[in-house]
DNA sequence: GACTAAACCCAGTAAAATAGTCGGGTTTGT
DNA sequence: ACAAACCCGACTATTTTACTGGGTTTAGTC
């Protein structure tokens, strides 16, 4: 599994769906707007996700998107797999005839083991949790809001961060 | 945290190092040509690596690399963070003036607690869990060996597994 | 039925990251 | 002296990322 910058747009994007869509179908343009995301790239996105079925649309005026169903059934793996076309990371393809010594698929059995253990993990992370949590938080930022400013994060700590 | 390629050369590469270094330094060369990753792409990833104090270099004929500290004492995490300069993946920069609505820095939390429980795990992944489960695959290879081809695996398989 | 808001689609593209090449060094054991 | 190895920076090609801009459908509303 790839861990890039385009399944976090995804994912944000779909958590911004999730948050909203109780008022009917979400337009991409509203996203676009307050995840600052462009409306185009959205359009790649949701492409990619209405073909995996996270989503449905709804043509014409009022359109928009709803997620394909409950957001306790779509995980973050889901989301990544969906947007994250998949490259492979073995030199020997995932078969078995690398170059023949006892080094074969070395690279092949480590990492199939240490992405399925990802995955798993990002596959118990629902959109609905995300979503909680997230709710959670804004009641968070508001009380942030009324502490001082000096508890501001660093900007290097959420690079270093991971 | 990062999960690309990058980071799987880096780890493929510190594997086989682990592997080796019980005979002494083990020279980049063997591992471009074991792992079928260039010498001068190597050359980059272990100068991140010595300077992440993970790798210590011996200069001179019958020089090469071997682990700065015990097998047990270097991580996934380690490797990757070392290979992978971050990139910033909340809009926000990590700080909290995104544009003043109630969804300021939702991306920033949810990234960084969805960052640090991937990197909590793979912290917790050593390099010398990596030697051993690959000591006993290479049992477990032979023992493929032995048995007749068709059980091979498909190379969609490995693909969409993560 | 025209207008319009939205999804859809597609070709191109600039910037960044990836992966590698090249050409030189410097250090050090033999 | 020589050669094995690390070291280093600049450069290049390819791929991915993120976006732009053009169009086409679809469907609700006036």
């Amino acid at each position: 599994m790839r861990l890039t910058t385009k399944g976090r747009f995804a994912v944000t994007a779909m958590l911004d769906l999730a948050l909203r869509e109780s008022n009917g179908p979400v337009t991409l343009a509203g996203i676009s707007e307050r995840q600052s995301i462009s409306l185009s790239y959205l359009e790649q996105l949701f492409g990619k996700l209405r073909r995996a079925s996270l989503v449905e649309s709804v043509r014409g005026p009022g359109g928009g998107y709803t997620l394909a169903k409950d957001a306790e059934a779509i995980s973050v793996a889901d989301i990544i797999v969906a947007v994250d076309e998949p490259v492979d990371a073995t030199q020997c393809g995932g078969r078995e005839n690398c170059l023949g010594t006892n080094q074969r698929c070395m690279t092949h059995d480590l990492w199939t083991s240490l992405n399925t253990t990802i995955f798993d993990y990002l596959s118990k992370v629902s959109l609905a949790s995300l979503v909680n949590s997230q709710r959670t938080k804004d009641v968070n930022v508001l009380q942030d809001q009324r502490e001082a400013r000096p508890s501001r994060r660093s900007r290097s700590e959420s690079i270093t961060g991971l």
